[in-house]
Order: C-alpha cells, then structure tokens, then sequence
DNA sequence: AGGCACCGTTCAGGTTGCTGTCAGATGGAC
DNA sequence: GTCCATCTGACAGCAACCTGAACGGTGCCT
C-alpha cells in the first residue's frame, strides 16, 4: 500500500514512517497540511495517516475538504486522548478510524492492517446483508433498494455491527468504540441507538441477547 | 469459563471484570497476590488474567510459584506498554499471551476466546457434534441447519460440554466452572439446565452418568 | 437576531425474559 | 419395596431492555 503520513512531529513522524517502511508499505510524509495537499494531488494513495492538530490548520478541514472533493480514501486519524470528541467528529468527518496517541508500533501496523482489509483487497467496499446494501466508503446504505438516512452516531453504530458479522458485542465495547473516555453516556442511549437503527433498517436487524449484548442479525428469509 | 482476575487498578478492573461477565463467563477478582494465592486453592480457574505489578508483589513471581507448583492454568498478562520487557519475562515465566495497557474490550474478549479455545483442546471454533453446528467464536449455534438460541447460561454449560467432549463432569465441577464465589447455588440448578439444554438441542446430546455426573453425548445416528 | 429543524442524550415507565428455586414425579440401584 | 439421584413443570423476582417524549445545543435560513 501507498501510505500518506500527516504529522509535524518529527520524532512521531520518523517512528511511524518506520514502522510503514517495515510493514512492506511505501510512505510519504507531509508536515502540513499544504504539503498533504499538494502530495494527493499528484499521487493516489492507499491510506493516509492524518493529525489533527497541523501547523497551518486543522486536519479535520482537511479531511472535510478532501471528502467533499469525492475522495474516499480510508484515513487513520491521530488524535490526542485528551481531545474531547475529536475521534468521533473525525469519523463525522469521514474518518475510517483513529489512533489514540502515545499509541504504539504493534497497534499502529494492526490497525493499517485491519484498514488495508477492508479496503486494499476490495475495491468496491459494497456490504449486502438481507435487505440491506452498504457501501462503507462512501457511508450510504439502501434497504429494499431505498436510501436510507442514519445520522452520524446511527452511522458509527451500525458500522460497528457490520465491521464485526456474527459477533457479539457488549453495550461497553460498543460504548467504547462510539464514545471517548471523556464522553462517557449516562443512560440507556446505546438502547436509545439500537431501537433507532431497528426502526429505520427493520426489527430483525439487530438481534439481542439479554444480558450479554447485541448482534447483527439475519433477517428471517434471508439467505 | 471461570476466570480469575488479578488486577489492583479498580477502575480498569471493574471495566474487566464486567466484559468478563458480559462475554458469559464468571470471573472472580483479586486485587492482592495473597487474595490470588487463596482462589486458586479453593477454585480451578479455566483462565487467569495477571496483573504483573499488584500492591503485594510482583505478578511474574506469583506465576511463576504457580509453574513450579505444577499449575498448567492458562495466563494472560496484563501490562503497561512502557514494560516490554515485561511481556517477554512474561511469556518466558509461563504466560500464554498478553495485554498491553491500555487495551480496549474487543482486544480482552479476543483474547480470552483465543486462549479458552487453545487450551480446550481445539484451537478451531468451528464444531460440529451430531446435527448440531457450534461457532464458539460467534457464539451461534445451529441444530440441522436451524438457528438455536441458547441464553448466557445454557451457552456457558454447553461451552463447558463442548471444550471438554467425551470428559465426564460432576455436577460440582460444573457448577465451579459456571459461578464465582459470589453466586453460588443452591437448589438442583444444574439439573434444571441440562434439562433446557436438552430441551433446546435433543434429548440425547448429554448423557447422564447417575452418582457421577454428566458427559457429551452422541445423538444416536450420528458419523 | 430569531425561528426552526435536526440531532444527541436523558428520563421514566412499561415490557420482557432470564435465572434460580421449589415441589412433586420419575426412574435406577439395591 | 425403599431410597435417593435426577427430571420436569411452574412460578416469582428482578433487572435488562424497549419506547415515547422532553430537553438543550447546533447550524442554517431569513
């Protein structure tokens, strides 16, 4: 894979770059978000490694900009844990996934694996499940052939389902995977999100099992 | 599986203790080594999860009294990233995997599927006993091609069953796989719940050995 | 600036089903 | 036949879950 790393740190930058360098990957290297810029105009990447917080501007603007472009390259925000909601505005943003820094080398070349999966060996991420097409590039999804609009947080829900087929996940995984630690939920909005997907996508979709979590569900009839 | 946590953090401890729960095994918590020392006295433990720095020692020796002694109970350690030493004094002292802080959920539940299918004898997830199709990773269940839905504890009494086929299982055994100190029973209960898993999954799938216990049958007609 | 639509979250009350106990029935061993 | 290990149906308690509604914040439009 061709990899575009965004970061101004140096010492950062230098360990990632390595480590993309060891995993067989190539690597280029922007320190700004001008030179991020310049790079994706000339070079098609498979991934890029995107900071938040740039010299010259947010990265998020830039992954806004890049994506109201129509560029639906997969991009790994890096984010400090201290930044309230900066993991979940990214994924808003059109973030495929993020990496909480200090993270180490173990987690950063999993998590290009797990992203170079999704996408590397399948061009067209089209996802088909019963009724269902999800195209999780470009975060749209039909049922029975109908648009159907999730919000944002209905988004990371479901992609969290379908991410993960046929397995069981607690309401704290799911937590954790929607919420940082500084956004902790109080109630029973994880409830609240599920019976909101239920309602747009179909009763079946999501299946519970009391007491240990939910799953993705086969709807009755499909094959 | 029963699994001991040896963890002093009480926070992250909480939060593992509760996946523990939420994946459907019973979990006791030690926050001491002394605490751990008198668990595994009293209870056979499917799995330890080990802290490696606990208020009363350090957690590699604690292990590693435990391989002297002759205990082949698998481990998984705990261990902040700063310690890669650690991991490797670890695994060197006996441990079978481990985790690095800060580690989120679906890394803990992965894990602890991993190890608990490793040393159940077969490392693939995929069973197949009579008509009956097990995914002990996805926790799904299929008898002659038709979903079966078991609650947490039938799938923790049949996960028993099927991690050990063809091992006769006194109902104490049993019963000091399934509950923690702190839930005990006290009335016929594993009786009742083979009788629901028999209900669910045929009359023939466990056989009782009267005075002795309860073993994994094979449903009459099967290759 | 004000109004409105939308979104995320909480709240509160209702619904559901899981769990374990109990008591009587059944059946095996002697 | 007796004894007792095991099976089975029923049930109550409780907490996990669902659902409708309200509230506050945000962004957009006039």
């Amino acid at each position: 894979m061709r990899i575009l790393l965004v970061e101004d740190d140096a010492v950062l930058g230098m360990a990632v770059r390595d480590q993309i360098v060891a995993d067989g990957h190539s690597v280029d290297w922007a320190q700004r978000i001008a030179d991020a810029g310049d790079a994706v105009r000339v070079a098609a990447y498979d991934l890029v490694l995107l900071d938040l917080m740039l010299p010259d501007g947010r990265g998020l603007d830039f992954l806004k900009a890049r994506r109201v472009a129509g560029d639906v390259t997969p991009v790994i925000i890096l984010t400090a844990r201290d930044q309230i909601s900066d993991r979940i505005a990214g994924l808003n943003a059109g973030a495929d996934d993020y990496l909480v820094k200090p993270f180490d080398l173990f987690e950063l070349s999993a998590r290009i694996r797990a992203v170079g999966r999704r996408y590397g060996g399948n061009p067209n991420p089209l996802v088909r499940i019963g009724d269902l097409d999800i195209d999780l590039a470009a975060r749209t999804l039909r049922r029975a052939g109908k648009p159907v609009r999730l919000t944002a947080r209905e988004w990371a829900l479901f992609e969290a389902f379908v991410q993960r087929p046929n397995v069981l996940l607690s309401k704290a995984q799911i937590e954790e995977h929607l919420y940082s630690f500084s956004d902790e939920i109080e109630s029973n909005t994880i409830e609240v999100y599920v019976g909101r997907l239920r309602k747009k996508l179909g009763p079946d979709v999501i299946e519970t099992v009391r007491g240990l979590g939910y799953r993705l569900g086969v709807p009755v009839g499909a094959s």
